[in-house]
DNA sequence: TTGTGTGAAGCGCTTCACAGCC
DNA sequence: GGCTGTGAAGCGCTTCACACAA
């Protein structure tokens, strides 16, 4: 799941289980779309439909954040809206830096997700002057040389790096060096890191070369069973994106 | 992991594990990396740190595609690559669409990184009139209106969803009515699928909020633990994000 | 009666440790 | 001697099934 903590033998966050946390924003989400719709409360099997897991899950994961339910009738959506919330951090604000302001760092910048869950927009940042003062999601583009500073400044704890993968690593270095000790990875590379500071990566290809591999499959099946016809029948959900346990990386190798 | 396959009881994907098919676009870029710098072999300790896992796991790994290795040599890099191609089935080309082009639908677009791993922009798509025929990667931008048409032509069986949110299930159910069977969704919602169909999804406020816990829980250590100085000693690797298993989902619930 | 909360069982993945081959 | 390949052990997550509370 890309969380530091490495060398140490699978530590669970205050108790709560990895796989559990990365279902919290889910059930988040679930729970202030019922919030706007006005609906007071919920009960495990509705929740769990709306969020794309299964009720048993769901329960179990709410019992590591407590008793937050009544039996018989369900769970109260406000309450748990701000339980998750004040689990996640969200109840306070994360400022954020974007590095890397190309077309997927306009993306994210622009990203309405963010500002609605406790997280601002710090600053912009790209290695291009021309880009200076350009504004981009109505925030000016500043240069990398401000970075450190902007970060010491705000008290920025969280960075976003948007950059060329040749670029990743040294603007990741001078993050961690500044003060930041969260980074969110768009660039298609490993990112080496100091103990302490947790790094998630998203890699648009991979996720594709996955569906692939299982698109293949298919293909293949089809080919096996050949004449039956493929039953598009029942309808359902789409599992939720967990993200698994990690492992330790011992040594290092730079790019 | 958001993969098909649903109500059947964990079968594995041809005997490889889910979590190791996850892991094989990691050791293909490394090896990518690796062959481009003309490097003939490579041990499994070698690959397993330029891939940020460890080298039991990647051992394990290639154990399930079968013995590529040479005891005490390491990995043959180039004969590597095309097993791993092969078997992510990316040695053949697959035409992918995709819908929404604002800023991430034009980072996509514009993203090296599908080209040479096999995948080919069949069609951007856009809803908005004002698009069309607006060249973007350099590609001209076509209407929702040509979507199926398209879909059928190309044969696509890939899609990306790159929509608001409130569009994104509407969208969804065309492309699978016109035949596309993978779903690569950016939307922030969760996406109803028939049986068979595989939705794998990248939500960038989810993973955001998993950094905001994890930061948080270091705040409030930082606090217990006053005045013992933060030990940024250890160089270590970022562990793989890994995909874990999934559950199954029996009912619905439109959004 | 309804639906939560949870021990216990089941399952898959990770890690260990070493046999086996070059 | 070095490194791969792999049973076996360990571990965490998921699922089951039911006690218990409203």
């Amino acid at each position: 799941m890309a969380t530091g903590r490495t060398h140490r033998p699978a530590t669970r966050s205050r108790g709560i289980p990895e796989a559990t946390v990365a279902r919290l924003p889910l059930y988040l989400r679930a729970l202030t779309a019922l919030s706007e719709r006005s609906v007071p409360t919920v009960s495990s099997e509705e929740l769990a439909a709306a969020a794309g897991v299964n009720s048993a899950k769901l329960r179990k994961d709410f019992s590591y954040l407590g008793s937050y339910g009544t039996r018989g009738v369900g769970y109260d959506v406000e309450y748990l809206v701000y339980q998750i919330s004040r689990e996640l951090g969200l109840t306070q604000d994360w400022p954020v830096v974007i590095v890397g302001i190309g077309n997927l760092g306009a993306a994210l910048a622009n990203y309405g997700g963010f500002a609605s869950r406790g997280f601002r927009v710090a600053a912009l940042i790209d290695a291009d002057p021309g880009m200076a003062g350009k504004p981009v999601a109505g925030i000016p583009v500043q240069h990398t040389d401000e970075l450190e500073k902007i970060i010491r400044d705000d008290g920025v704890s969280i960075g976003v790096i948007a950059t060329p993968a040749g670029a990743a690593q040294q603007v990741c270095d001078r993050l961690v060096a500044a003060g930041v000790t969260s980074i969110l990875n768009f660039a298609p590379t490993v990112l080496n890191v100091p103990e302490g500071v947790d790094v998630r990566k998203v890699d648009l290809s991979i996720e594709l070369q996955i569906l692939a591999f299982h698109e293949q499959r298919k293909a293949g099946e089809e080919a096996a069973a050949d004449g039956v016809a493929p039953p598009v029948a029942a309808r359902r959900q789409q599992p939720s994106t967990d993200q698994g346990p990690d492992g330790d990386v011992p040594a290092v190798m730079p790019a």
